[in-house]
RNA sequence: GCCGGGGUAGGGUAGGGGAUAUCCUUUGGGACUGUGGAUCCCAUGACCCGGGUUCGAAUCCCGGCUCCGGCCCCA
């Protein structure tokens, strides 16, 4: 039995492999006119980069294994830490905002299927630096102009995380991670049950995730001044609480027993001297996020504010967005991303930043860009000339692709060869020609020849 | 990790407890060494893997691998 490859890679023969490098060609044109300069980082990395936020759910999708130092490592299963990894190794003193893109494979040990692969491509850009509505933005219209340049079509929804995680503060560390649940998966029905169970019901939690489009803001506004005043004189977490306690909820199912830094008790005392300004934070936030969504109108992009978004990741601090292709079944979000602090938590100055992933491989399902593999120019000769072909060859291949016969085939054969991989011209060579100075041009559909000197031939066919 | 459906030459397929496994296509050679597509001839090439049942397994049974789709999860 021959050998396969791995489960859940992929092979991309001549026609996929050149449609997905046409479709990065165009994404990549486009990054840089907006100024945002490609890098790119090892396949591998130290294990902790990807397990400094994580907990062992993650861990066990990771690609970890130990080289013959006995060090941990693992093979990349997203861009953004690692790119935050080199922005605090050797960038921290470049100008700010710093404009990055990136295009890679990724590797996760899951289970494949339709636009899931355990070897993947994603691209994606980190502007870092500043967190203000304007970059936001720019990031978000960046994605939206990236996806619309390979005609995606795309739902946009753009959210913020600063109210939800205030109300998350409130609830029992217990009780969070059920309730992230029931809003992952759109369980309303348990997620009121239980708000009513631990009664926290009237935090405003479940109206909160209900807000969408037009008016969605206002509603956010009111609801963050009501849970202002529910919670009579600072008993409110600081967003970071909420943050850290955030991450502890996500990557550990045995909460019961664990570290009491979650608890927000904790948090309360030892930040009593901003309490009281924690409130009035989140309404900053918000009104930041409604700048945000006008600005979004300036760019001419369509997006809908949608306070459901929540997104995996723990390091998202605000605002937060993704997108949705049509069309694309189980799998359908090409495109997500948001704001995050995460240069601090790699060891770095405190910096933020802005930045999405876009699935390569799941919009490469849609993407189109109408350009076609082009095939290269036969050179046909008849052996006594070979010595004189290579030499042709060798001139033409300046201007476009050729190829030359290296079977000894008969002149029929390579005719026969140039109509078997679609070759649009032949340029044929032989002693004549030798003699004539000037070679037979044989267009293969129309069947029409002419005899013209290599440069003739090259103006010809460069101007096709 | 769970559920369902598949796996016969490079691609697509027929068959099915018993003889050399069917056909189309592709690939290489030839008819045909100065002109392709057609036709003909020749050649190469397969029962996913392992175990079991059996005189005999590609066929039946079990396990695994893998592909497709749906869950779970998704940094």
């Amino acid at each position: 039995m021959t050998i396969q490859r791995p489960r859940g890679t992929r092979d991309f023969l001549p026609d996929e492999a050149f449609q997905r490098a046409a479709v990065r060609r165009v994404m990549q044109d486009l990054l840089v006119r907006w100024g945002y300069q490609e890098v790119s980082t090892p396949t591998f990395e130290k294990l902790e980069l990807f397990t400094i936020k994580s907990g062992q759910s993650i861990i066990d999708e990771i690609y970890a294994f130990e080289d013959k130092g006995g060090r941990g490592l693992a093979l990349r299963p997203e861009l953004t830490a690692p790119l935050m990894r080199m922005y605090v190794n050797e960038l921290q003193n470049a100008p700010k905002p710093l404009r990055l893109h990136y295009f890679g494979n990724c590797f996760r040990y899951e289970r494949p299927q339709r636009g899931r692969f355990r070897e993947f491509w994603q691209l994606g850009v980190e502007l870092i630096g500043s967190e203000k509505p304007d970059p936001e933005a720019e990031v978000i219209a960046l994605a939206h102009d990236l996806l619309k340049s390979v005609n995606v079509p795309v739902d946009l929804h753009v959210g913020h995380l600063g109210l939800i995680r205030a109300i998350l503060g409130r609830i029992p560390a217990g009780d969070r991670p059920a309730i992230m649940r029931f809003i992952d998966k759109k369980e309303r029905q348990l997620l009121a049950e239980k708000l009513e169970e631990i009664k926290a019901d009237h935090l405003g939690l479940d109206e909160l995730i209900d807000l969408k489009g037009r008016g969605a803001l206002d509603k956010a506004m009111d609801l963050a001044e009501e849970l202002d005043r529910i919670s009579s004189g600072g008993s409110s977490p600081a967003p970071e609480d909420a943050i850290s306690s955030g991450r502890q909820e996500s990557s550990s199912s045995d909460l019961g027993g664990s570290p009491s830094s979650a608890d927000p008790e904790n948090g309360r005392s030892a930040r009593s001297d901003t309490v009281g300004g924690a409130s009035s934070s989140i309404r900053e936030g918000l009104e930041d996020f409604g700048e945000l969504v006008d600005l979004l109108d300036c760019y001419g992009v369509e997006a809908v504010v949608d306070f459901e978004i929540v997104r995996g990741l723990e390091y998202y601090t605000g605002t937060v967005f993704e997108a949705y292709a049509t069309g694309l079944g189980a799998q359908n979000q090409v495109c997500g991303g948001g704001t995050y602090h995460l240069a601090g938590l790699l060891g770095g100055k405190e910096t933020s930043s802005t930045g999405f992933g876009i699935g390569f491989d799941r919009i490469m399902e849609v993407a189109r860009v109408g350009v076609e593999r082009p095939s290269p120019v036969v050179l046909a000769f008849v052996p006594s000339v070979r010595a004189e072909a290579i030499e042709a060859a060798k001139r033409l291949r300046r201007s476009f692709p050729v190829v030359l016969d290296v079977m000894g085939r008969s002149l029929g054969a390579q005719m026969k060869y140039a109509s078997a991989i679609g070759a649009r011209q032949v340029v044929i060579l032989g002693p004549k020609e030798v003699e004539s100075g000037e070679l037979t041009l044989r267009d293969m559909e129309s069947g029409a020849q002419e005899s013209l000197r290599m440069q003739a031939i090259e103006e010809r066919l460069c101007s096709k």
